[in-house]
DNA sequence: AGGTCTAAATTTAGAGCTAAACGTAGCAGT
DNA sequence: ACTGCTACGTTTAGCTCTAAATTTAGACCT
């Protein structure tokens, strides 16, 4: 079937008996090959490489089940999340899905296409066109989001509550702050609203 | 795909006091607009989707300057770090990069074209191909590694080394039982719900 | 008014992926 | 020897993204 990679034994032997580690031995292999490689990255980068890559994927076969791909869905919950009256400029759909402006022309375009959003130019604002929810997309979400957080919060049902606020807790820090670096470091384009 | 996500200044008015937590606004979006939606997931796996996005959205860019793509240098990574002879089988490799058979073809002839890898039938067992390192693939791995490596450590290091740490041992458990329970569900799920 | 600037969206070219269909070649049972 | 099974890699169709080029339509000079 696909990407799965159910069960991954890292890179090289995982040594002796201890459990095994797949991406501490992906650090180990580069020390082993080029002593001072720069490692020290890897223990969170990969792993949240392949978290989400894992995540991914599953919601993506969860969805097909239901005949939606992710990339609508991301449009339509953030549609649906916005409130009343369900509408937004590209742009800010852009924002907050973190994709390229062309992209959010291609999901437009296809989500119209199925009848699950409509566009129209939003008045006062010149060049600017909104997006809205229909009838039809509102269903779709209603249908399927639960569907998809419930099993994401399967998922993650074997590690500890606590575990999950510490998860939780450190992974917004570290989230704000290489926002911050990226932002400053790429754009001197003031782009908050 | 960017999930549910969202990006700086959340769904709703992030206003109110608190300092502005992206991630912890599509949670509260969800329960004013739907209550009862099960949002007990959000903090942890848009946080991851969102993180992979900007990490991997940065690795693109340094390796652009480079001239080297981001699946291409994936691939070359894993046979260099393999050790001598720089070899594996491409099954082997679609396990190490958690891709399907299908995308390791696809890999492999790119970087076959430009010279980075060679192919050949493994001799012993009859069905299966082996992907070599060229030296000039080596060559681009030396070059470009350190680099990229070196680029992650700094956008971690905002967080203290004691958070990374604690960090890095939440999630290499979480990728273990996730792991675990996907290659489960795979097998023990066989038919249709 | 007419020309230029600019901010917005869209279109295009090309990379990259998944899923599924396909091609191949040993192997196992009869 | 023949038939079908199985394990492997490759090819193809279709989706989705980014970056760059293009279109569009007010805004700003002179």
């Amino acid at each position: 079937m696909a990407s799965e990679a159910s069960r991954k034994a890292g890179d090289g032997r995982s040594g002796g008996g201890a459990p095994s580690d797949p991406v501490r031995d992906i650090a180990a292999a580069w020390e082993r090959e080029r002593p001072g490689t720069p490692v020290s990255s890897i223990g969170i980068v990969t792993s949240i490489w392949q978290l989400a890559k894992l995540f991914g994927d599953d919601r993506r076969r969860v969805l097909a089940r239901a005949g939606v791909d992710t990339a609508t869905l991301d449009l339509l919950s953030v549609l649906r999340r916005s409130g009343e009256p369900y509408t937004l400029s590209t742009r800010e759909i852009g924002r907050r899905s973190m994709i390229t402006a062309g992209a959010v022309s291609q999901r437009v375009a296809r989500a119209e296409r199925e009848g699950l959003v409509a566009r129209h130019p939003a008045q006062g604002r010149p060049r600017t066109v909104e997006v809205t929810l229909t009838a039809t997309g509102h269903e779709v979400v209603e249908a399927t989001v639960d569907q998809v957080l419930h099993r994401e919060a399967e998922l993650l049902d074997g590690l500890a509550p606590e575990k999950q606020a510490e998860l939780t807790d450190l992974l917004r820090t570290l989230l704000r702050d290489v926002q911050d670096r990226l932002g400053d470091d790429r754009l001197t384009h003031v782009g908050e609203d």
